[in-house]
DNA sequence: TATTGTTATACTCTATAACTATA
DNA sequence: TATAGTTATAGAGTATAACAATA
């Protein structure tokens, strides 16, 4: 058998063309890229992607309970616990009992949290801008409408605040 | 202290919107769901998504080593292996000996694998227009375009397809 | 010495069930 | 009986190191 056949192609470090076709799967890449270069990014505060929506949603809410930041952030309620008291140790985060339901604990963002938030925002908008580099600002704007239409399609709580 | 200050928003359900002003956010959130459908369509060849990765590459590039079906999949070596020993038993691919290089194992696809692949394009072809159910025509060769140019920007193996 | 394929291990993220204390 | 929080466990995906055979 002729070895021609087994030669590797040296210009072989290729995506196949056919999966290039799908914008899901393109979706699919450059998103667990991208989360890879925001989780890299917050890495400098010592926290992690959660941490850093649980931080967001405390800042726009005010005190909310577990179970509503689990929504949210888009995580199982067993998961908040461990978030809130990494939180809670390095003081971005306080837990306070409520009165009206003893079973639940209302969270609230702590001076320190706001600032951390500040740092992180920061640190997303580096991340951000390296991403999309090769757009322009109406490219950029073309893109967000169009992900954000896509993702309020199949997710009623992004409708809400694409409404807006 | 006012229990008004600690109740919980009946409409809480929302996505923090300091959050989706990002496009990296939107891009990783919409990438995961989308894995999510591809990854379940694909269940249904008993297939996972580097199967299909596989299937295709070895399609358009005829025999290849592993090391090279690493590259183009974009995942380490040492999972290669157990990918191609699962397709080799399903039928859907071949080992062979390469004469020129006996640590070489070339890759190559059955007329099963090639069905098999066929279907997964169908299966995807499924996915991708119910992810992009809110867009036209337009929208979505815009949307492509604007995802390919992004993938191109920061990997070269997305590049070289993208010129065509 | 470098490369191909292989095996083994660990770590993160995610999913799920089960338990407690309150309602 | 249902809910809020908690604990524990298991799985998939990913990353890494080390090894044998061959170049």
């Amino acid at each position: 058998m002729a070895t021609i056949l087994f030669l590797v192609d040296p210009c072989a470090a290729q995506v196949p063309a056919r999966l290039l076709r799908w914008s899901g799967f393109l979706l699919a890449r450059l998103g667990f890229e991208t989360k890879r270069r925001f989780t890299e990014a917050l890495d400098h505060e010592g926290l992690r992607l959660h941490h850093y929506g649980i931080l967001a949603l405390l800042a726009e809410r005010g005190p909310v309970a577990q179970t509503a930041l689990a929504e949210g952030v888009g995580i199982d309620g067993s998961h908040v616990v461990a978030l809130v008291d990494a939180l809670e140790e390095a003081g971005l985060a306080e837990r306070r009992a409520d009165p009206a339901d003893r079973r639940r604990h209302a969270v609230t963002l702590t001076r320190a949290g706001r600032a951390a938030l500040d740092r992180c925002e920061q640190l997303a908008a580096t991340v951000e801008a390296e991403l999309l580099a090769p757009l322009d600002e109406a490219e950029r704007r073309e893109l967000h409408e169009l992900l954000l239409r896509i993702a309020a399609h199949h997710d009623a709580r992004f409708a809400a605040v694409a409404e807006r």
